[in-house]
DNA sequence: TTGCATCTTGACCATTTGGTCAAATCCCTC
DNA sequence: GAGGGATTTGACCAAATGGTCAAGATGCAA
C-alpha cells in the first residue's frame, strides 16, 4: 500500500486499449468511486465494485490485478481534476476577481465531484498512504508558487498582508467542507450543493467572507459561467 | 448500524462500574479511539483494539458485546466534548471576543484531539450513520439558537450582515482542517498544529480572517488562558 | 469459416475477522 | 479462607473477502 504509480494494463489512458477495454476501465472506475468514496478503503469490497460495474468480480481482477491497484488508479484519476482550479490563479489579474474565481470554482467542483471530494479527504485522513509523494512534490511545489503570487499581490499593495498557506488552507476547507460534510449540512439545514439556491447562496457567503477577510471588495458578479 | 443510545454494561458513565471495570472500560475507549480514528470503522479490527488496550480480545467483547458497540460508545464519548466550543458563545459578550474565542477553542480542540476531530470526520462523512439523530435533534437546535445570537448581532449594527449558518460552518471547516488533513498540512509546511508557534500563527491567521471576513477587529489578545 | 487472442466467469482457496463458549483465574465479602 | 460472582482467556466457529485458475464464450482478422 505505498506509491501510486504502477496501474495495471497498458498504464495510461486510451492508448493500446481495445474498445471493450476502455469501456470495462471507465465503468470500474466510475464504479470505485462510488464505492471508495462512499465506504473508504477498507469498507470497501472488490465484489460490490464489480456488480455497480456491472461484471463478475473475476473479470473486474482481469483489468486490476488487486484492490489497492483499483483503489490507486481511482485516485490518481480524480487528482489532476481535483488540483486543477489552483493552477488557474493568475499572478497578472486582480487578487478579487482571481480569488473569487478559485472559490467559485472549488464550490463547483465540491458540487459536482463530492465523491472524488470525499475519496480525497478521506485519503488524506488516513495518512495519505498512496498520495503522500504527490503531496510533497507536486503539491507543495503548486502551492509554493501560487503562493508566491499571492504575496506579489500583498507586495503590490493590492490587498490585506496575509500568511498565503492559510488562506489557501482556509479556502480548501471551506469549499471542500460542503462537500466533504454535505450530511451535517443537510442536517442542519435541509439542504446541500445540489440545490442551484444553495449552490449560489454558498459560493456568495463564502465568498464575501474571505474576500473581505483579507481585505478585498466583491468584484462585479462576472457571468462567465463553466 | 443505526443509533447510538444502548451502550453496554451499565450504560453510563462511572455508576455502578467497579474499579477494574471502570479502567478497563477508559482502556478500551482511548485503544479504540486511536484506532478508529487511524483506520475508520471498517478498517479498524476489534483484536488490535484489544491489544492496545492491553487485553485479549475475549475480554474486550465481554466489556462491549459488538464492533459497532465499542463505536458507538467511542463516538458518545467524545461528542459532547467535542461540541462544547459552541456552547460557551455568549449572547450579551461582543461579537469579536466571543467569535474570536470560539475559533481559538476550536483550534486549541484541533491541536489537543485530533483523532477525536478525524473520528468524528469520517463518521459524518460515511453519512453519520450513528450520529445523523444528534445532529438533527440535539445539534441542529444548538446551531439555531448560536445562529439567533449572531443574528441579534446584526441587528444591533455589531456587525456585517452574513448568514449565520454559513459563518459556523466556515469556522468548522476551517479549525478541523488543521487536524483532519495535518498530514497535507505537514506535507507542505513541515508542521502542524503540535508545533506551539504553528498553532498561534493558526489562531492569529483564521481569526483575522473570519473576523475581519464580517466586519469586526480583532479584539485585544485576551490572556485568559484555556 | 477458422484460428487465435481477448474477454468472462464459476468454482475454489486461504486468510482475516467478528463473535461464542466453557473453562480457568481473580477478587472480594462473609 | 471458603464461596461465589466478576474477570480473563484460549480454542473454536462461521461469514466475509481478496485473489487464483482453468475452462468456456466472444470478437475479430485473414
Amino acid at each position: 500500500m505505498t506509491g501510486l504509480s504502477g496501474q495495471d494494463t497498458a498504464s495510461l489512458k486510451p492508448g493500446g486499449m481495445s474498445r471493450i477495454q476502455e469501456k470495462n476501465r471507465t465503468l470500474i472506475l466510475e464504479a470505485a468511486l462510488s464505492e471508495f468514496s462512499r465506504k473508504g478503503f477498507s469498507g470497501a469490497t472488490v465484489e460490490r465494485i464489480a456488480a455497480e460495474a456491472g461484471m463478475s468480480k473475476s473479470n473486474l481482477l482481469y483489468y486490476f490485478s488487486s484492490k489497492e491497484a483499483i483503489y490507486s488508479a481511482t485516485l490518481a484519476h480524480i487528482l489532476e481534476v481535483w488540483l486543477a482550479p489552483l493552477k488557474t490563479l493568475k499572478p497578472d489579474g486582480e487578487p478579487a476577481s482571481e480569488l473569487a474565481d478559485y472559490i467559485r470554482q472549488k464550490i463547483e467542483m465540491s458540487a459536482r465531484f463530492p465523491e472524488a471530494s470525499r475519496l480525497f479527504a478521506n485519503e488524506v485522513m488516513q495518512g495519505a498512504p498512496q498520495i503522500l509523494p504527490i503531496l510533497e512534490t507536486d503539491l507543495k511545489r503548486l502551492v509554493e508558487e501560487k503562493s508566491q503570487v499571492i504575496e506579489n499581490w500583498i507586495s503590490a499593495g493590492k490587498m490585506r498582508k496575509v500568511n498565503p498557506l492559510h488562506l489557501i488552507f482556509t479556502i480548501w476547507a471551506t469549499t471542500q467542507h460542503y462537500a466533504d460534510f454535505s450530511v451535517q449540512i443537510r442536517a442542519l439545514t435541509g439542504k446541500d450543493l445540489s440545490d442551484p439556491e444553495f449552490h449560489m447562496e454558498t459560493v456568495q457567503a463564502v465568498t464575501t467572507l474571505i474576500l473581505n477577510g483579507v481585505g478585498l471588495a466583491l468584484p462585479d458578479a462576472n457571468d462567465q459561467s463553466q
